[in-house]
DNA sequence: TGCCACTGTGTATGCCGCAAGCAGTTATTA
DNA sequence: TAATAACTGCTTGCGGCATACACAGTGGCA
């Protein structure tokens, strides 16, 4: 069993005993929180280690003093920008209300900082925060008679579905109100440009009617849908087990 | 309207009349199936606009005739290493057989290439593999009662989590048979050392009965419990449609 | 109390990667 | 036939990540 990395010692406050040396002049809390506020003013690419250092007062090298990597960084930025869980589940609510305000808390905060969605996946939940909304999603499917395993799995379909919606609606301009003409264009009228109806039957008919019926407010629309189906899902799992 | 950007005129075969000058030395299929080579021989980190040059006979500039950016590049790479669909659906199979049957294709193809589950997510898919693959999803679905914006978007969920899943499970070390007694440790292992009974008790609970029942084969357990929920979502929508 | 190992910071440096710009050659169009 | 667009190689600039080391500060132990 190996030591620790660094940054999740300092995270979760478990550094071993009697550290000799001078003490250190920031903790890491202070350097993500630089590094997301440099990626919340002028994006992810704008976040260096140098760039961190220097909004801190360090130098670049120092940095490595607090995380091994730039990775670790990064860990530790997408844990700040989660923060902790702050709302509150409803009294006496179905695990279905629960879950859904699980959901939304969580495409909220990734709203605020669609840089968040950028960043590339580096594993299971380890820090702090992370696994504080883990705990909090848990808690909503308490009672259910959900094996943990299939707990998990729900929670974990969930999060990731989440991530991907904000990232795609983010992407293709489609968070906010949109002219209901505009929506999915870019999309549809640019495979429109290549795929014929010979090779590509479904998809045509699929992008027409989808034009047809076009959102109103993307984001929100799909975000109903598919948690929906998720949820539909988690519902007949929990029928099958009661 | 702007133009088709050169990666997809490429890749789409839509390149206008006439271009003047000499023949390009190589297409595109030859250049991103050099960066796939050598991303399944030494790892999407060994893949960048020299080695790939190099190992097409050229130069490292030259690369950007075909594409305009490593980005673009990474898109040629995924909808290589996706290739078109191949498989068949049974005769007279359910929907829920056939979409089971495309989201196993889909985890095949990329296990065969986990790097291609590292690639940062650039949009929607553009490219014509990538699209093969959406049409057979469509036709997978085909004669159910979704609307068409209900397909696309069960699609994109089911997509979202088998990429997810092939992305996790690899770096969990957790693809194949494993000793029971290790699946999930090293990650509730590492979390047992930082978490407390009171902040987290849903989740050291969780943890604990995860492990005493696990799974043999967790990407195969898994890959079932986590699409058995999406296709139940789907089946419930169906239900209600019809 | 003094010595020594460990630790925090700054500095110097190396290596690598992506991509803008230009020169020379090739093939098509006017 | 001349002009022009396109293909390739070469040059170059800039920025980023991270190894290694020097110096100063702190705690553990004899």
């Amino acid at each position: 069993m190996t030591e620790l990395p660094r940054y999740l010692q300092l995270l979760w406050g478990r550094e071993p005993e009697g550290r000799r040396g001078p003490k250190p002049g920031r903790t890491i809390e202070e350097i993500g929180a630089a590094a997301v506020a440099i990626a919340d003013r002028d994006g992810l690419e704008a976040v260096s280690m140098k760039s961190v250092a220097q909004a801190v007062g360090f130098t670049t090298m120092s940095l490595y003093r607090y995380v091994d990597s730039k990775e670790e960084l990064t860990a530790v930025m997408l844990d700040l920008a989660y923060g902790p869980p702050t709302f509150r589940y409803p009294r006496r609510s179905t695990w279905r209300k629960r879950i859904t305000l699980w959901a939304k808390e969580i495409a909220t905060v990734r709203l605020a900082r669609p840089w968040s969605v950028e960043l590339a996946q580096g594993g299971p939940p380890l820090t702090p925060n992370a696994l504080s909304w883990t705990e909090r999603g848990l808690e909503a499917l308490a009672g259910t008679p959900l094996t943990s395993q299939e707990r998990l799995s729900a929670l974990l379909a969930i999060d990731v579905w989440g991530q991907n919606h904000v990232r795609l609606s983010t992407q293709m301009g489609l968070v906010g109100r949109s002219d209901p003409d505009r929506v999915e264009v870019s999309w549809f009228g640019l495979i429109l440009r290549v795929v014929d109806k010979e090779r590509f039957p479904h998809l045509l008919t699929a992008g027409a009617e989808s034009l047809d019926d076009a959102d109103e407010d993307f984001f929100e629309e799909e975000f109903e849908r598919g948690l929906g189906l998720l949820l539909d899902g988690i519902a007949a799992l929990i029928a099958r087990q009661s």
